[in-house]
DNA sequence: TATAATCCGACTGAACTCGTCGGATTTTGG
DNA sequence: CCAAAATCCGACGAGTTCAGTCGGATTATA
């Protein structure tokens, strides 16, 4: 699953497309400006999006992206699986370091471990993100101590970032 | 947590620790040789891992390592957290990608992520992978149908094997 | 026909990872 | 006291991977 910054800005464009999209399409450079992400990247990632049936595109003026099935049915799993291909298996699946023809010593391990983090982003919805989303909206502006333009979050490093270079 | 083969090694590696370690201390040149793991790069482990206060080493001849803490007060988190040093945090805890003073919009998601997978890696301790081993090997004693130098273990390349790398 | 947009493959600079190497230090045994 | 066994340590390099760019092709609109 790999996990990788590909993988992060993928979602997050989907949650913009996802917010953004009525009825017309929703083009790559709206999603650009929105979300700083480069536009020529944003191309790369929806190429691959495209082609693993997440979103249907429009060519042409006037055209952009719309979600290929309701957010409510696209899990982060689908998104980041879609991106990040998986790299060649031949970890622990071969002879590689599993040794001398037996199954090596953490092979249940991490195969329970994948099967743990898939599952747990395959409970994730795109829908759940965009609601959450929205309720950090309203939060923010039923509470409008300062003015808008000088709102800086507040720095929370969390004693769990660092790992998976999160 | 970035869940390399550094980390996965050095997993393997405190197995066979654990599986050998009666009075005298383990030798990284039995561990090498067992594992199929480099002597050099077993030391470099093993210096991160005493540092992190999981091992113990007795220098000169006759010496090795000793584990720190009996087996079933290590997990595999601490061994990982120990060898695999957390990266700069500053993907997301700052204002890298979450843009414009606003936390990002999968901020949460990744946070959570992150809680779930250190949560599972926790709660599996040395003992238990241990244990594993030693009944996987009982199974296979007492079903010696073949020569035990022909015994070649079916590939079982598992869907979930290609997420994460592993 | 000009323009807005997707589409695509190749490429590069930078970072990171794996693993090595040479040597220093400590301790045991003879 | 000395040789050998072992840990200790920092630096380094080859290879790989990743993030992001670039130039241009294609498609459709107006």
């Amino acid at each position: 699953m790999k996990l990788t910054t590909k993988g992060r800005f993928a979602v997050t464009a989907m949650i913009d497309v996802a917010m953004h999209n009525a009825q017309e399409p929703v083009t790559l450079a709206e999603v650009s400006e929105r979300q700083k992400i480069s536009l020529s990247y944003l191309e790369q990632l929806f190429g691959k999006l495209r082609r693993a049936g997440l979103v249907a595109s429009v060519r042409g003026p006037g055209g952009g992206y719309n979600l290929a099935r309701p957010s409510a049915m696209v899990s982060v799993a689908d998104i980041i699986v879609a991106v990040d291909e998986p790299i060649d298996a031949t970890r622990c699946g071969g002879a590689q370091n599993c040794h001398e023809g037996e199954v090596c010593l953490t092979h249940d391990l991490w195969a329970g471990l994948n099967a743990h983090i898939f599952a747990y982003l395959r409970g994730v919805s795109l829908q759940s993100l965009v609601d959450a989303a929205h309720s950090r909206d309203a939060l923010r502006k039923s509470a409008p101590t300062k003015p808008a333009t000088v709102v800086l979050q507040e720095r929370r490093p969390s004693l769990l970032a660092p790992l998976l270079g999160v």
